[in-house]
Order: structure tokens, then sequence, then C-alpha cells
DNA sequence: GACCTGCTGCGGTTTG
């Protein structure tokens, strides 16, 4: 029997009117995997290789040919984003067309009447985000056996957002407590087209029996990619000269068509938008440049989008990672890349935006801005650091290699989550209970009894007050406990900081963090346009604005970017070797020629430890962010005053030698070392947690002590043949 | 030296 045939008789009712010849292969494999099997599985294709009707088309045949008596949703659905799960329950919608399931989209913008009438009824599918999952749990917790008593399958939309994330973890959660409350597991399928090491990814879908996990990858779509990487050099004419020329370029290439710009901080996007809408403006051209970030307003964002999805008019987004996911944008001639991205995966899924249309090639320009080097540049400018980042990335996406996500870590911001949780669903647990249904059912299996206990104890400490314990043992909600689970910002595992709004007449632009000062008569650029700043009222945290002639880009604050060990191996390769990629444009490649020329006049290509002057060191790690800045903590511990960049520090002390004291260091074997005004907080629950507490979950997660003897080790080495990596053991 | 994601229930008022 032929796939199609295996569909339900309304399915491929559906399938004739859209006028399809035939099915595509992955929907093919997929109908047969999920038909012909009770195995999780996994279908990995381009964002428009037709992952949904994959997974959709089978899992409502088997619903409509086997339907249950008993009452409940069919299938669940979890998606990362609002607009997403609009989108697809749409096109949700119409395939259930000549079928009689209900399709419910659910998430803080639906309305309350649609909810209840779900909950009163429930059956169909139920399209829904981790955080309004999780507030059934916690306002309707002795609903959910009812609700998902006979739920077929749990389809996990866009999943590689959730490998080695606190929102993955809240999700791979609540999906165990829904099994434990009705009694029987539920089938995984999950879908993403970026998925990097399938092994993490099929034991983060199925942990007990990775290798049961069904695996459906597309064949193909990997369209021509073609590359140009373009240096510039911001000489004396100063920075804001220097982005001129760059918008004057973007501008050039990128006019006529649509684009989108990736120019990576909120700041940046707001000072090139600016730019490229002068451009227009002086040729007397009509606007087609438009800035997108999370603190524009969504009127804003939606006009975006919808025009690049209409795709009548020439549109440029000017973007951070808000345009890299999600809904479907359409396909765009060109994604321009101002200065290194972070990580090689954002650069591949933002390349999956460009290239869509058969037959048209995916297309990336790369723009690197490095500083005129002068006698007092600093290390990053001597070695153009940005520019190296660049292309190592760049390098490592035309392999295919991308970075795994990070295993091994406690997440215990979001077990304190899930124990609130847990306790709120059922009105009061037992420890033994709660140990079971998170750390042995559940995710959290690197925590055990007695890590688990502390946990409990911090969160049950007066000055806490999160949980504490009735006299029969139960655990129960404690007074500060009662009151963050009650409140709606509870659901959501991640953190997000406070903000002004911003207004012009009536009309609300956008937000701004409360962290920066910000006073009446102060200009300011902002989407995409210039501002003066009229009144800031700071009890109601409202910011009113009137347009005005001058401007810069506002601060948005900032976090440290996490660069892999991998990316930082394959910049030394770069920065120790010959060959001149042919995608770089003259000037990048005479900027790569100096830095290996530096990296050699300073003999970092032969010493991993070079003295700059007295007391002043460099030492070349070699590893990415985490590891480099463990060994940074330990040397602050002894007093050091450190810099960390891409695989370098530098260190100072006026009392300390640096060999010295990283033999010290070796030989604390990994014990951890941290300076007492090192913040070890960074995830929302983290306040209510001890800092041995805090600790253990750093070195689970940010800090690699575990390694930093043998980092120490390579550094001491006194071998002049660096050709062996540095980061062996030689003792 | 960075980005992104999310949100309930209830009481009061207005409208047909």
């Amino acid at each position: 029997m032929s796939a199609f045939d295996r569909l339900a008789q309304p399915i491929r009712k559906w399938i004739r009117g859209r006028g399809w010849r035939e099915m595509r292969d992955i929907q093919v494999r997929a109908t047969e995997a999920i038909l012909g099997s009770e195995a999780d599985v996994i279908v990995a294709a381009s964002t428009a290789g037709g992952k949904t009707e994959s997974a959709f088309l089978p899992l409502l045949s088997d619903v409509i040919d086997r339907p249950s008596d008993a009452g409940g949703f069919d299938l669940l659905y979890i998606g990362p984003l609002k607009a997403l799960i609009t989108d697809q329950a749409e096109r949700l919608t119409s395939i259930c067309e000549w079928t009689d399931l209900p399709v419910t989209p659910w998430h803080g913008d639906v309305p309350q009447g649609v909810k209840g009438r779900a909950i009163k009824a429930p059956g169909g599918v139920l399209l829904i985000t981790p955080e309004s999952l999780e507030a059934l749990f916690v306002r309707r917790g002795a609903e959910i056996a009812r609700l998902f008593a006979e739920t077929r399958a749990v389809v996990l939309d866009e999943m590689h957002t959730m490998l080695g994330s606190e929102r993955g973890v809240q999700v791979q959660s609540l999906l165990t407590r829904i099994e434990l409350a009705r009694g029987h597991r539920l089938r995984r399928v999950g879908l993403s087209a970026t998925l990097g090491d399938m092994d993490l990814a099929r034991a983060w879908l199925h942990p007990d029996d990775p290798g049961a996990v069904l695996l459906l990858v597309a064949q193909g779509g990997g369209s021509e990619l073609r590359l140009q990487v373009k240096g510039f050099v911001a000489g004396k004419e100063g920075a804001e000269a220097t982005e001129r020329r760059v918008a004057a370029d973007l501008f050039t290439r990128l006019r006529g068509t649509s684009n989108l710009v990736f120019a990576g901080s909120r700041g940046n996007v707001e000072t090139f938008a600016d730019h490229l809408r002068q451009l227009c403006e002086t040729q007397a051209l009509p606007q087609e440049f438009f800035p997108h970030h999370a603190s524009l307003s969504r009127e804003h964002r939606s006009f975006l989008e919808t025009r690049l999805k209409k795709g009548s008019l020439p549109t440029t987004a000017v973007c951070t990672s808000t345009l890299e996911l999600g809904i479907d944008i359409g396909d765009v001639t060109c994604v321009a890349q101002v200065g290194a991205p972070f990580s090689v995966a954002a650069l591949r899924q933002r390349m999956g935006r460009s290239g869509r249309r058969a037959g048209a090639p995916a297309i990336l320009r790369q723009y690197a801005i490095e500083s005129a080097v002068e006698a007092a540049a600093t290390l990053p400018d001597r070695l153009r650091l940005g520019l190296v980042r660049a292309i190592a990335m760049i390098d490592l996406l035309l392999k295919d290699h991308f970075e795994p996500p990070a295993t091994g870590a406690l997440h215990l911001s979001t077990l304190v989550h899930q124990i609130l949780s847990v306790i709120a669903e059922r009105g009061g647990t037992s420890a033994a209970r709660l140990h079971h249904v998170l750390c042995r059912a559940g995710p959290f299996r690197a925590v055990d009894a007695a890590l688990f206990g502390e946990v409990l104890r911090a969160l049950g400490r007066p000055e806490t007050a999160l949980i504490e314990q009735a006299a029969d043992g139960l655990l129960l909600l404690g007074r500060e406990g009662e009151k963050i689970v009650e409140h709606h910002s509870f659901y959501a595992v991640f953190q997000t900081p406070k903000e002004y709004r911003l207004f012009e007449g009536g009309h609300e632009l956008g937000t701004l963090p409360v962290e920066q000062v910000l006073a009446p008569g102060m200009l300011l650029l902002f989407s995409g346009r210039r501002w003066r700043i009229m009144e800031v009222d700071d009890r109601d945290k409202v910011i009113l604005l009137t347009p005005s002639l001058g401007g810069k880009a506002p601060v948005f604050g900032s976090a440290p970017g996490i660069i892999h060990d991998m990316v930082v191996a394959r910049m030394f390769a770069l920065l120790e070797g010959q060959d001149v990629p042919i995608y770089l444009d003259e000037t990048a490649a005479d900027l790569l020629a100096e830095a290996r020329a530096a990296f050699r006049h300073m003999e970092l290509d032969r010493r991993p430890i070079i003295e700059r002057g007295p007391g002043a060191w460099t030492l070349a790690t070699r590893a990415g962010t985490a590891l480099t800045a463990t060994l940074a903590l330990a040397l602050q511990a002894r007093g050091f005053t450190v810099a960390a960049h891409d695989g370098f520090l530098e260190a100072d002390s006026e009392t300390r030698d640096i060999r010295s004291v990283l033999e010290e260091i070796r030989a604390a074997q990994g014990e951890p070392e941290v300076p007492a005004e090192a913040t070890l907080a960074f995830e929302k629950f983290h306040p209510n947690l001890t800092r041995n507490l805090l600790l253990y979950d750093a070195l689970s997660a940010r800090l690699k002590f575990g390694e930093v003897p043998a980092l120490c080790s390579g550094l001491l080495s006194s071998s002049e043949d660096m050709s062996s990596s540095n980061l062996q053991d030689y003792s």
C-alpha cells in the first residue's frame, strides 16, 4: 500500500484539493514511520520542506481511523513562539477541513472563551506554548489526566531551540508529568531544520532508549551557497564614517530586493537602519530598509513581517536574532551579517532564510570592520579577531560542523521552578515523591537524593520561604512561594529585565531596559527614527518622545557571548595557516595577512605565554569562552587582573609571576577557585539558592575547572613545537 | 563582547 493510500480518507481529500501531484519524499517516509510503528520520530527538514505536514498527515490519519472513546485532546503540539502557533493552527485547520477534529491554538493572546470551550470539550489538536502548558499544571493540575488521557502523540516544533536550554528541560519535565498523571507514555515527534548532533537529539526526545528513535532526514535541498567576506578598516575618519561606508555598500547591493541584515545587537540595528533610511531619503527613494528587534512594538514588527511575507515591495529588514527562526517570512535574496556571529549554529539558521526558491542560490555577505592598527593597538585589533572569527565560522559552516548543545548541566534554577510547580499542581507533596517525579522519571537525573535535599533545605530557609514542611512531612508552598506561583510571571523559566515603555503622542514605539540613564533632552535613535526625550516617568516606567533631527542608538544592556572551543580551534588554525579563502575581498585578505604577521611577530606560533611588559602577560589558551573564563577566575582569585578574548587571556600582576601561579593552579587539580566578588546567579530562580548550590550549578554548566590543570600544563610546556595541541597533559 | 522566547483569573463596567 502506498503512503498516500495509508492516509485517512478526509486527509487524502485535502491533499487532492491542494492539487499536489505527489507527496514529498520526507512526507512518504514520515507516514510510513508514524503509521507503521509506535516509535518516537525526528523529522529533520529545511523550513520550507513540509515538516508540519510530514508529522500531521499521518498523525491525524491515525486519530481519524482509530478514534478513541475517551475525551481529551487527541494530539498535542508544543511550539516556542506565539506567532508560530497561530500560523500552524491555521494550516492544521485547513488540513482538518474534511474532518470534525477541532484545532485549538492556546497562548497568552488567545481569548479566554476559546480556552474555556477547549477545557469543557477537549479534542482534536491542542497547540500550546511551554508557558501556557505550565499554567495548566499550576491552575488546573487536577484536570491534566483527563485532558491528556488518550493523547496519541506530542509534536515538538523547532526542537533545536529546546536542546541544552532551560526551556527545553521545562518541556521534558512537563511531558513526564503528563505521563505520570495519565499512567502511560506519550509518543514524541520532534521537528527541526538544524539539529547538529543527532544522538543528542535522540537522547533528548527519549532519554531511556535513544536508539529506538527513528530519524528521518530530508534529502538534498542544499542549494548553492555564494559567499563574500568584505573587510573595512576604520581609519582616522572614525567609527561613524566607517559605518557609513558599510551602510553605503549595503545600500548599493541590497536596494531593490528583499534581504535580511543581521547587525549583531539592537544598538547596531538602530544605527544601520538610520544610515540606510538616510540614504533612501537623500536619493528621494521610497523607504525599503526597516529595523526589527525585540524591543520594538508588536505593531511595527508585524508591519515589517507582513511586508516581507507578501513580497510585493522590495524590503530589507535590519535585524537581530528575532528573524532567525519562527514564522515563514518568505524567501529573501541575500543574508548580510555585520560583524562575526556568536555561533555557527545561528549562522546556519540565518542562511536557511535565503536561497529557498528552487534554483536560487543562498547568498551570504559578511562584513568585517577592523580598527586601524597603531603602536598601542589592543590584542584583538592586532590579531583581527573579529575578521578571523567570521572566517572561522564560515569555514565551519561550509564543512557542516556546528556547535553541539551543552549537556550535563544540573539546571538547578529550572529544578526550583518545577518543585514549586509540582507542589502547586498537587496542593502539596512529599520530598520522596518530588524527587521521583523530577529527578528519576523527569529530566533532572544528575541531581541525586543528597543534592535534592540540599536544594529543598535552601528553599525552606526562613529568609527564602519558597516552601515549608507541614507536621506530617508534606511539602507546601511557603509565604514567598505562594506569591511567586500566584503571579503570571511564574510560568516562564527564563528571566526578563524591567523596561521603560516609549511613547510618541499616545503611540507606543517599544521598550528600553531600565538600567540605563535616560533624561529629558537626550537624543535617541529608535524604531528607525530620531527622537528627543521629553519626559521620563520613573514611577510608571514611561518615556515620552518627540521627533528630532539628531540622535544615537541607545544601550540595550549586555550579556557576554559564549564562543565554542571548536570555533577558537579553527581561528588558531587560520592564524597559523597560509591559505587565503577565495571568498575574501582584497581588504579582508590584507587584514588576514596582517593578523598572521602579528601572530608570528608576537611569537604566539611558538610560545603559549608571552611577556608584554613587566608583570604583564598574554596567554594563548586556544580554548573557547567557558574554559578561558574559568582560568581567568582562578587567576583573579590569586590577585591577577585579567581580560579575556577569543582563545587568549591577558593577565597582569605587580607581585606574582605567571608561571609560578599557573603551577599552583595546576597543583590544585581542578579544585574550583572563584573570587568572592564573582556572581554565580544567572538564571531566574538562582537568587533563592545558596552559594554552594550555585557553584555546583555553574560547575555543571559554565565553568570547567576539571579541564584547567591540563590547560595549565599546556601553557607551561616549554616545548617549542606547538603543532600538537597544548590542551594535552604533558606531565 | 549578544540575542531571543512567555503570561491567569477575577471583578467591575458597559452594552444589547
